[in-house]
DNA sequence: GGTCGCGATGTGTACGTTCACATCGGCGAC
DNA sequence: GTCGCCGATGTGAACGTACACATCGCGACC
């Protein structure tokens, strides 16, 4: 390809830049540049000229020679684990969606498992990208110690997580969701109630768990050691059919919908009637736990309320703003038919 | 923030370049180039030295400066829809993860819609992004002519299309899937099989439907028209409800397992039994579909491995390489519990 | 009517890196 | 012993943009 035989040939073809811009248009390049970043004083008939030579060209800004020259790379990182879920997927797009309105792109990195040097060397990747602020959809318990060994020099929130490390965290009200849940089993006068949590360095699912028990407590009943769960369908499933020997319970209030599905495929193998015999409910609403079977009453969040709302805080920090709306986006019960009254 | 009266203070604090690192190291700014960029001719001594000045710094290489002079973003743009689906986020997590271990990173861009303007705002954004390689996961009817219209001048690949322009896809092959899927249920002696498919304008929901029709043909069975779908579980459980008011078939092809799943949940709701009345086969296995009522005999197929192969396959040609495996994946029946020999 | 101010535009420089080329010392071949 | 080559390192550019500052013309104000 590049033995051509014709000497006269200029160069390798080369991505117009401002200046190029700047001789069509016949002004100077940085007006060309004032154009690019709206400045106010421009007379409207070379802003004119300007952008027929932009299109011309079909140029487009060099974002790398920018964020050279401005030392911002206009870069989001996020860190993710378990982004085929449901829940942090649909968080993701509202991110992408909003960062993208906003000019910033994202800068995703998926850990695969929850220990220090997996959360660490995504950190450090992310890092490597100058990030200029931090999303983290991934379970938290070790990436605060992370953020503060790699000292992440940049604003971040942690999506989901409990009150605890209140400035950086922004979430669905996890416990209020896992006590309306409790509390709709209690009303249905169910005393022995199971709880299959998610893992346990997840902060959300340490944070449904309290839920879960503190309403259990107010109510004064029992309270039975949650089951540690993975957040997937099988778990709920070997779980269910291990738990279900004893049958000395009558409702399950599972950590997700996927351990609810597995549940209920457990109950169903051993002929237990849901909800006849066993209520369970759920926690996500996942768009098929209205099919499953039976349609799963379980806990609604906003994922992509708070997708959007982090990139809004800390576009605003960004900015030097005020703090915004830090109040935790209130979780809803749906009730369906997995739940009924004590047999 | 800037009106500090401390005018002795040096500046803002500076991320370390290059050449701090050559000040503390005793050499050449060239000679850290060198070792960031692995040359050879390197005395073992002298990288030692650079090595620690950098640890000691904690200096990163700036991206934007390297892209900069390079021109070179190692990006790679990713068109994708439905993400919160299990097929797509599974792909796009295998891609990111090899991306990165080949020291690219991901620029991910969802659109919302199919319509043309959508699409080529998406792409538009993509090469804003001065993106290396482009891989779309998304109803493809339309991005060809967009990706032709706005020149794109970078390899790219689609997942999961038809084999139709073969240069530039890799797939499973989904007509293959479909067929096998097919001729499952006619072996079990269904002679009216139903086929809810995916959205017309999606390559594979077109080539699952070509699938069907032609392994129904290659029968000699009666072919009706597909239902057109949009994916969803909802979708699939009012097709249901619609369909089976005339019940004039015993087994369903649909184009996806959530489809299937809401199917199902119709079926329940009308009092049919899966599969003592109707079978259904589902397309994709996601893994909860193991759980579902009944377990859903669907087709797998590899998602992660598709994803990787499209890293790969670009990588490759930005390299220069000649062409990889262009093989189509061959995706596999998971029979479980859904289907059964027609009553 | 001269100067001040401001709107509109142009000129120099820096950002941090890599590439091309230059330099320098030492070692082997004749 | 000297020439040439090669390994190891250093110097000068260039990438494309935004910021700081300079310049120019024009109307308004005294």
């Amino acid at each position: 390809m590049t033995d051509t035989e014709r000497p006269a040939e200029p160069e390798r073809v080369r991505a117009p830049n401002i200046r190029d811009v700047a001789r069509v248009a016949g002004v100077s390049y940085q007006t060309v540049s004032r154009v690019l970043n709206d400045s106010p004083s421009i007379r409207p008939e070379t802003l004119q000229r300007v952008r027929e030579a932009i299109d011309e060209l079909g140029y487009r800004p060099n974002q790398a020679a920018r964020a050279l020259v401005t030392s911002r790379s206009r870069t989001i990182g996020v860190l993710a684990a378990q982004t085929v879920h449901y829940g942090p997927a649909t968080s993701i797009q509202a991110i992408e969606t909003a960062a993208r309105e906003a000019g910033y792109r994202l800068s995703i990195t998926n850990i695969s498992s929850s220990e220090y040097a997996s959360i660490k060397s995504g950190l450090d990747y992310l890092m490597s990208q100058s990030i200029e602020a931090l999303i983290v959809i991934a379970p938290q318990v070790r990436v605060f110690e992370a953020i503060s060994d790699l000292q992440i020099g940049v604003p971040f929130v942690t999506l989901e997580a409990t009150g605890l490390s209140s400035d950086h965290s922004l979430w669905v009200d996890q416990v209020q969701g896992a006590r309306i849940a409790t509390r709709h089993l209690i009303e249905l006068g169910h005393t022995e109630i199971m709880h299959i949590s998610g893992p346990q360095d997840w902060i959300e699912a340490e944070a449904r768990m309290q839920g879960f028990l503190r309403e259990l407590g107010d109510a004064d009943l029992r309270t039975r050691a949650p089951i540690l769960g993975d957040w997937t369908a099988s778990f709920g499933y070997y779980a269910g059919l291990e738990l279900l020997r004893y049958q000395d319970f009558t409702a399950v209030f599972a950590g997700n919908d996927q351990m609810a599905l597995g549940f209920m495929h457990a109950c169903r193998e051993l002929g237990l009637s849901v909800p006849g015999d066993i209520s369970i409910v759920g926690f996500d609403d996942v768009p098929e736990s209205a099919h499953y079977a039976p349609p799963l009453t379980t806990v609604r969040q906003n994922f992509a309320e708070i997708g959007r709302r982090a990139v809004a805080l800390l576009l605003g920090e960004l900015r030097g703003e005020v703090e915004m709306n830090h109040d935790p986006v209130q979780p809803e019960l749906i009730i369906r038919q997995s739940t009924a009254r004590r047999p």
